[in-house]
DNA sequence: ACAATCAAGTGACCTAAGTTACTGACAAAG
DNA sequence: CTTTGTCAGTAACTTAGGTCACTTGATTGT
């Protein structure tokens, strides 16, 4: 069982008050890990359903020579779509996710997340969540069929705020390319004057400028 | 409410005897339309829950230049995956549909559908198909982003049986290229004798030689 | 303090694949 | 039989971006 501390305090708006809250509040067990960790791999089984407390984890492919793509982020109070669309259907997981931060989770069976999900409030919270983000992968192929990787890059910096605290190394595995494409591209932002880079950090400064490359 | 004739025809394995289907049986409303006909297009809301009863339909993205990618396709008995999303998230469509070949489908406005989902029998059927979709939505953006057009085109030659019936263009739209490309990497496969072409088809000659290619 | 490690910068090169611009072949329509 | 449109073949060129091979500078651990 979850402790009611920060669990609770997590789910203030979304209270155990229906039975389908109340079963993971019940059942659920917590669990933490260290930054890095990875919570699941790909081709392991999936057996939990799983809800980030605090923290945030990194879901990705990996292909067979080791190139990465990132296929999204969860934060708290999300809820990972790889393991739940793999507990709907039965299947092993085609992604990894790696904490990014220290990360506290809840773990339920998939026998009690079936039951849960009788519940219309639990039920709506889950779906309303893998339907965004399924919608999300959606474009995400788009993206990566017909964008240029600048437009990508320009989209990504405008995403992540004004001040992007990220290497290079890093932000090459979220776009799925190599480091000195992405050094290469920052180089001319930053010629241009669209961005200023300093050790491991980026700030955008004309975001204008960025809006128009991002196609 | 949906003819008998064809509707049971096609749902036996499904009898609407539990609730879900009962009332998808009630209140759906039987369309048909002729091949090239388009289900839904981009940016338009989604409004009613659509389940293929005969004939196949491609979902696909088309970005601003024309470009187009083959998402993938639906055949009867399916549900369409970004409708379904996009009523559970309350979402407009990212994608278009194009009837294939005249297609006969139900449509349940987004109220009933979400009532129908009340039932576990009729949940389960369309939880797991989502599922399984949204999970080669998943494979999808590796493809796209890691595999070379060779090993792409390799991949849809195999997974479209010995004999397909195809022009380039069509295939080239599957995969979000251009004509002259497939009919570059298609002349290799023929001079090495993977593969013969004859207008508007192609036949695999050299399976396992094409499964060498795939990556 | 020094080595070891990691982030970043950068030039040279190479290849996949998109683009342009044709040609010829066939089929259906007139 | 001829016109018109679709399908396919192909050569020539361009370009995005992946790869290699370094260097330099910062950070960390011992």
């Amino acid at each position: 069982m979850v402790s009611t501390s920060w669990f609770e305090e997590c789910f203030l708006s979304n209270p155990p008050d229906s039975p389908g809250w109340a079963l993971v509040h019940k059942k659920a067990q917590a669990k933490t890990l260290p930054a890095g960790a990875c919570l699941f791999s790909q081709g392991s089984s999936c057996e939990n359903f799983v809800i980030i407390v605090s923290g945030n984890v990194r879901v990705q492919y990996q292909d067979i020579s080791g190139k990465e793509i990132v296929l999204y982020r969860l934060c708290p109070a999300e809820v990972c779509n790889t393991t739940t669309l793999c507990l709907l259907a039965d299947g092993t997981y085609p992604t990894a996710a790696y904490a990014e931060t220290e990360v506290k989770f809840a773990v339920l069976p998939k026998k009690d997340f079936l039951i849960a999900l009788e519940d219309l409030n639990f039920r709506e919270y889950i779906f309303s969540q893998i339907a965004r983000r399924s919608l999300e992968l959606i474009c995400l192929v788009n993206e990566v069929a017909f964008l240029t990787l600048e437009e990508r890059l320009a989209r990504y910096l405008i995403n992540n705020g004004p001040s992007i605290k990220a290497t290079h190394r890093e932000i090459a595995t979220q776009l799925g390319t190599a480091r000195e494409v992405v050094s290469r591209y920052l180089r001319r932002f930053t010629n241009t004057g669209c961005i200023e880079t300093s050790r491991k950090g980026i700030s955008v400064v004309d975001r204008t400028a960025l809006e128009a490359m991002m196609g």
